[in-house]
DNA sequence: TATTGTTATACTCTATAACTATA
DNA sequence: TATAGTTATAGAGTATAACAATA
């Protein structure tokens, strides 16, 4: 409540949305070229939701760009870092990746000796995964890239207190919807 | 900050989940078979936002089941009823939806006897947007579902004034950042 | 028999170039 | 020439079945 009103001067952000933008009101035979409205749409959560979550997502390749990681990338190496020893089943299970999905997405991080897998010696069936040198240096930068251009941009836009009510809600419609 | 702390319980949710969960604290050889550790991933907004889309979207499938309608598509049909008069590139930038991929979005909703393109008078090239009676009726049917099975459950789980402060977060987070 | 990692494959979304018919 | 709708196409992301190695 505490949120400062600013979600009604939506307007321009789709696309191109560079051809309207007449300055008289009226032009031709009989459209009119404004912005529309988007009425209920602007409360639906849904929609809300996967606005803001490919705005979040274009920021953060944007603030990687010099890593090369994308979330996806960026979260399986938080995930192996604060849980070395695990399998490619856990890992990927534990991100709502599938393991057929999993093959490439590790192939590439090792390509680039992020990671590695090491066949596990009480199943050999079974990669235990684990961060490189180079990756736990890479992992290090990415974090205070994400830190200082990526999450402190939240900050100046909802503020300390609001930024984590909105973690915290999301969180529980992640895990309770 | 009304928010009831929940986020913590964060543990199986994605993918299957169905293996690990033992009784025994500890298994066999050497790797432990429990949960993993979240870590820093429970506060990356990324991560949670893509998150929560994901359930609300699964969400709204289950509550559209019987009229069929998608997110995309019942955006379309809200914008449509909003904005009636307006071509297929005003209604697509609008929703971030490129022309190319409008297409078949639009065929399947006009094969369906949802909508209808009709070609302008004024300028030949473009198709004018409009719901067909049919297509008012399913939209209808659409919102009410939509407020009481889908939209309701936010209110359950956040609250009103949450569920409010959300909304207008995420607008501010896809307008802005 | 069941499970791990893998391959193959398919289906959806998204993105770009280029065509046509109009302007 | 420029624009609206369209086609073709390519690339991600996501989903399932099935295989080899291992349990």
């Amino acid at each position: 409540m505490t949120v400062s009103k600013t979600a009604e001067k939506s307007s321009e952000k789709a696309g191109d949305a560079t051809k309207g933008r007449k300055d008289a009101p009226e032009g031709h035979g009989q459209g009119s070229a404004e912005a529309l409205q988007l009425g209920e749409l602007s409360e639906q959560l849904g929609y809300v939701l996967k606005r803001a979550q490919l705005k979040v997502f274009e920021n953060f390749l944007r603030c990687m760009a010099s890593l090369q990681l994308t979330p996806a990338q960026f979260s399986v190496l938080l995930l192996v870092e604060k849980n070395p020893g695990r399998n490619q089943t856990e890992i990927a299970s534990t991100l709502g990746i599938l393991r057929p999905n999993f093959v490439a997405l590790l192939d590439n991080l090792e390509s680039r000796d992020l990671c590695a897998r090491i066949r596990s010696t009480n199943d050999r069936r079974s990669h235990i995964l684990v961060l490189t040198d180079k990756g736990k240096a890479v992992l290090s930068r990415a974090k205070k890239l994400v830190a200082t251009k990526h999450e402190s941009r939240l900050n100046e836009l909802l503020g300390q207190a609001n930024r984590e009510a909105l973690i915290e809600m999301l969180s529980k419609i992640a895990n309770e919807f």
